[in-house]
DNA sequence: CCTTAATCGAGACGGTACGTCGTGTCTTTAT
DNA sequence: ATAAAGACACGACGTACCGTCTCGATTAAGG
């Protein structure tokens, strides 16, 4: 008897781990995953799962960041203000469709830092974006008060947040051309 | 023996129930509030909070509304835009302070529709304050963009969602001064 | 859906647990007997059989009291003591052919009070024995010391515990003709 | 910084491994010994154990070997056979006193074969011990039923397996003259 | 002397069972 | 009829060990 290939270990096991944590993820939903099924999925013990992440929150948040890859979204060069900001939305917006609200919620609850993870870096980003818009001298300053700059940000994850329904582009056009551009224009 | 005195019966026992959840809220959280120990604590059994609350989140949106009292606000009249709509964050502010961001958390994540109940009244509050500032003259119209009108109310959530921070003055000024003012006036 | 009859509960839950105990240790031996096994193939949870016994060692002493039935054992009385005695030990025997050494060698080394349960009454058996031989003149006295009263109990539970094969006939004869007669005649 | 000094292996490392499995039995006793728990006081991988022993049980009679030293008990010459078998039995006894009742369960309701290790010899000395006394006159006939041989062997096994307390000189001395002797004078 | 094979020390892996907690349902007794 | 109390069936928790496997480091032995 053959007994399989060989045993899995270190990232190649890992990586096992996190597409059981994804797949347990979408077919159950937050609400519904344990650390049993993960595990069950994953054909290995629980021990496996706990030497690595303390808890249910955490593992999701790494199979997360393992599916979504690198957080280090590319900042948008479009060449206006509007497109740029508009692109970056579209790009949290399309990350939180690969998620779902209920993840996100469970996730707040039981967990610390989910925000760096998911929502964090968008403010550097726009910080870049408002910063060339202010160089071609389509908008008077960058200097805009830290609450304006964050405000697309802001106000998307609270769509996410809050919203029932799933975002549109209508909403993310909303954002901006209603709220965003006349606060810097 | 007796058993102390009489045995409770309806809206007398559902008080107490829901004081108990409530207590028990407080002591040990939202996160570790279970129906046995609400139940415990109340001196019943589980079935007499199933009959009436289908699970944990059922039963503390219950207890609390039962504590916070009637949400029907009353619209502060203090004479000028930016104290009104201050006047309102600071109400929205006062009752995260009794709830906490934990148990909003949770709430979300287990619960459906618990939206209405806690932040959906903003929106008629505001534009009742909007209107009578355009009444008086104090701003342009009162026909604002819905994403402009609720901003005030959108912010101060994502604050009381996303920010481990207990809310000050100082963030609801930033929201009416830096963000909402500039909008409408 | 007519699910089952009704709940089990009390005496009738408790026999059916002895009953799967006992269906368990049969099937894989005490070595292997898991208090998750005995709860599955009672259909039931761990809680159930944990409320009632701390652990398998008082369950299987319990499911064994359960099917040996009440452990009063008659008296012979045969007219003879040689009979007497061998009939004594015969019932110590198929007592053991019940259980098996490994079912006793394990509850030894688990449980505390393991003896009286199944030892522990012979020496009654055997002084009301002893008695009526004197009584009849068969032996001239019933006053014997302590060691040489139980004897026959003795060495039945030493053959039980350490020889690995299945108590003869012979056995028993010989440890009566060989040894206890010949000390009290 | 090099490892300490050298690296153990052969006999000295199965020396200190069975050393360690010794102190482990002191300090936790047989019920929880485990394989984990001596490899980390031998500050060695559980595989250096499996190489050795397939389980706990070989691996602890392996120790108590180890540590009780040969076993081939030197046969007692005192000039009655009643100080021989006291003797025998008062070696016996230290043998257990050393060992205790819970690590002979343990290992009776484990291991096969735990018999000749710490019993099997002393039907070999008694026999000398019985020979030299029917020499000497002391007693009629060395030809005793293989049962009565034993007898003296038997009991303390049997004293040792089921009462719970300690060994006395009392015990050793009814079974030498209460049974044993009035069966060979 | 230097390569080679074996073993050591360490710990991860796949797996079973532990004993506990909480859920939501059901049953009994008493008011 | 419902309250109070608690048992029941169930699922998951997080932990402990099992016995196996893998890895790199060390050591003994052979060419």
């Amino acid at each position: 008897m053959p007994g399989e290939t060989t045993r899995r270990r270190g990232a190649a096991l890992e990586a096992d781990l996190l597409d059981a944590a994804w797949a347990e993820l979408e077919a159950v939903g937050y609400a519904r995953l344990t650390m049993e099924g993960v595990a069950a999925r994953a054909k290995t013990g629980k021990q496996v799962l706990y030497r690595r992440w303390g808890n249910r929150a955490e593992l999701v948040i790494a199979a997360l960041r393992h599916r979504t890859g690198s957080i280090a979204d590319r900042v948008p060069d479009t060449g206006t203000l509007r497109e740029d900001v508009l692109e970056v939305l579209r790009a949290g917006a399309r990350r939180q469709r690969q998620i779902g609200p209920d993840t996100v919620h469970g996730l707040l609850a039981e967990a610390r830092d989910v925000d760096p993870a998911f929502f964090g870096i968008m403010r550097d980003v726009l910080r870049t974006v408002v910063a060339r818009a202010a160089e071609r001298g389509e908008i008077p300053t960058a200097d805009l008060p830290r609450r304006v700059l964050t405000l697309p940000a802001d106000l998307l994850r609270h769509e996410i947040l809050l919203s029932r329904q799933p975002l549109t582009d209508q909403t993310l056009a909303e954002i901006v051309d209603d709220v965003f551009l006349p606060l810097v224009g």
